[in-house]
DNA sequence: TTGACATAGTTAGCTCCCTAATTATAATAG
DNA sequence: CTATTATAATTAGGGAGCTAACTATGTCAA
């Protein structure tokens, strides 16, 4: 998403001010921090799950599976839930299924649907995965305390609704 | 980075956390959160630099440029500080080169070397994206005082410090 | 009942990024 | 000097995501 490494300086951001007036200054590094921070977190993450032989996209679907108490979805339904393409989905299922970590079952009433389910190898590899991410998480979000955490959210909240602004047709 | 749309609910979440008693639950929200947050307002930049015909890796390359003094760079140099492989920013040049948006400028002492240089295209271009992308982030951001944005900021520095814990070599 | 439309999944071809290898040039050690 | 090593940029090939088009099946109204 934003790999950027060298966020602009003070003076940088100053000297873009002067020439754009319409820069808020506070606004733009907060707003590039808040996406460094996130990249650099997902970063991790993807380090994390690659040491278990997975990949962000693979493993959203296998939790999203395990949130089910059949243990079972469609790919329309996941793809949706992951926020990406149908296509994809279709990709991401063809590699999981030939790891033995989900397993295809064609819906006999309608046949234009296919259900994935979650098999026991799949469940023994999150198994050992979600106590490693776990763990790490609760180590690197250790600087907050709940009360931080609740205001974060909050904020991030209140940015989120702003997220409108930004997609609006015209300004 | 996180594309996923379906946060998990707070029984979700609980349900995970009895099998795994490694779960921080309120540190897996807030994570989930932020990087959630960052994925939206990554995809409305996106949108707002597609409506200039332009992308986040080529549009950083025009604000590095316009950063430098001599409106001129590396390749290697701005591949460092967008934070992409080299070979990845051979790509872009040639895009904005194609687009007249940067030169190309052999260095006749190291005839390894190859400037790259704002045009007073990319210049003109830049003129029109960034009071465009500088009036949506004002407003996107509008939400939080400045006393909030400082506070972010800290928070956020916090995480990042913890993300080494992410990455560690074993736990 | 049949013709138009909707839905589920897949395939094909694109983009952008990556790593590894290649080419050309410069710097340095013997 | 010359051979090795380092550096700069590029090319080649791969992965993961996208959109658009396609196949098969289901639904519904004239």
């Amino acid at each position: 998403m934003l790999q950027l490494r060298d966020l602009p300086t003070t003076e940088t951001l100053e000297k873009f001010a002067s020439r754009y007036p319409e820069a808020d200054v506070t606004a733009i590094s907060t707003f590039l921090h808040l996406l460094r921070v996130a990249t650099d977190l997902s970063a991790a993450l993807d380090e994390c799950l690659s040491r278990h032989g997975l990949l962000q996209g693979r493993w959203w679907v296998l939790i999203l599976l395990m949130r089910e108490s059949t243990l079972t979805s469609t790919p329309s339904a996941l793809a949706d839930k992951v926020g990406i393409a149908r296509a994809s989905m279709t990709g991401l299922i063809d590699g999981l299924e030939r790891d033995g970590l989900v397993e295809r079952i064609f819906d006999a009433n309608d046949r234009r649907s296919v259900a994935v389910c979650l098999t026991a190898a799949g469940q023994f590899k999150l198994d050992i995965v979600m106590p490693d991410y776990y763990n790490r998480l609760r180590l690197c979000m250790a600087g907050l305390d709940e009360k931080s955490r609740a205001q974060l959210s909050e904020m991030l909240a209140l940015i989120d609704a702003g997220v409108a602004e930004f997609t609006k047709p015209k300004i």
